[in-house]
DNA sequence: ATATTTTCGGACTTACACATCCTTTTATAT
DNA sequence: ATATAAAAGGATGTGTAAGTCCGAAAATAT
């Protein structure tokens, strides 16, 4: 359903949330300790991250990545997908086909777009503070 | 949501369906070229399909594949998909988590559930008999 | 029997997602 | 000022999905 890239991501973002919500600012080493994600590869999701403004960072020593309250507050599970992943998670044809329309859909397109709007719903519907309180009441794991 | 491969297969599945409803054995050039896919890679497809018992495959001169009226009707989405992407396409975490389950969700657990639950049931509910009948009521289009 | 036409199947190549390495930039502390 | 600790970013390597090539096997027609 998503990239391995993009549930790096997602995992990233969770983890650094709760740190920041503890008052932690956490290095990539321990994120990607945390998540069970190459350190390297991690690094880089987390440059793009900051880019779309998902998370934070902080250079120099005492340095790290957070993200502020109005980040989780404002940031939805389709920003970090979209950010990694692109659109094209929930849109286009099932069958990949260019022609596939409303007005000339391929034989699967109305089973198809049902299913993909849940998945859109689902993700803009979602956002990184609701995770952090099911996290937090125990509700819910982050762990490999 | 599908691989490329997967999509191919579809698309193969679907056009021979029609062509043996119309009382033609179709050729693996004449498939390839209909739904725009690399020759010699859709030949990999199609021996997959007549493994899984999808498909018929007739060899020598006049030979090719075809789909008959029973493979129609008991065939649905999900055995092809099966056949070619296998049960991770609606298994697995969302956040690729091993250790994700029903007694310790990750984060996005249900609202990823409800999502695969519904892809799965969609695949399991839609049949090639159907597929070809909406085709040729000129309702969806195969076409690139 | 032989030539021909088709699928079958193994070995190989290519493209891209996944991942690493190393240098530069930025901030902090002494 | 200098040393140090961290993220940023370019260049490079790896693994797997996507795609090719070519000879073998099977069926048919002459």
């Amino acid at each position: 359903m998503f990239s391995k890239t993009c549930e790096y991501a997602i995992r990233s973002t969770i983890y650094i949330s709760k740190q920041s919500k503890e008052g932690k600012n956490v290095g990539l080493n321990d994120i990607a300790e945390s998540i069970a994600s190459p350190v390297a590869f991690t690094a880089k999701i987390l440059q793009k991250l900051v880019k779309d403004n998902i998370i934070s960072s902080i250079k120099g020593p005492h340095g790290g990545f957070s993200v502020s309250p109005e980040q989780q507050k404002k940031v939805y599970l389709v920003d970090v997908v979209r950010c990694i992943d692109g659109e094209q998670t929930y849109n286009g044809c099932g069958l990949g086909l260019s022609e596939c329309s409303e007005a000339t859909p391929c034989p699967i397109h109305f089973q198809f777009k049902e299913v993909r709007t849940r998945l859109k719903a689902m993700l803009e519907n979602t956002n990184i503070t609701d995770l952090i309180e099911k996290l937090e009441r125990g509700e819910t794991f982050l762990r490999l």
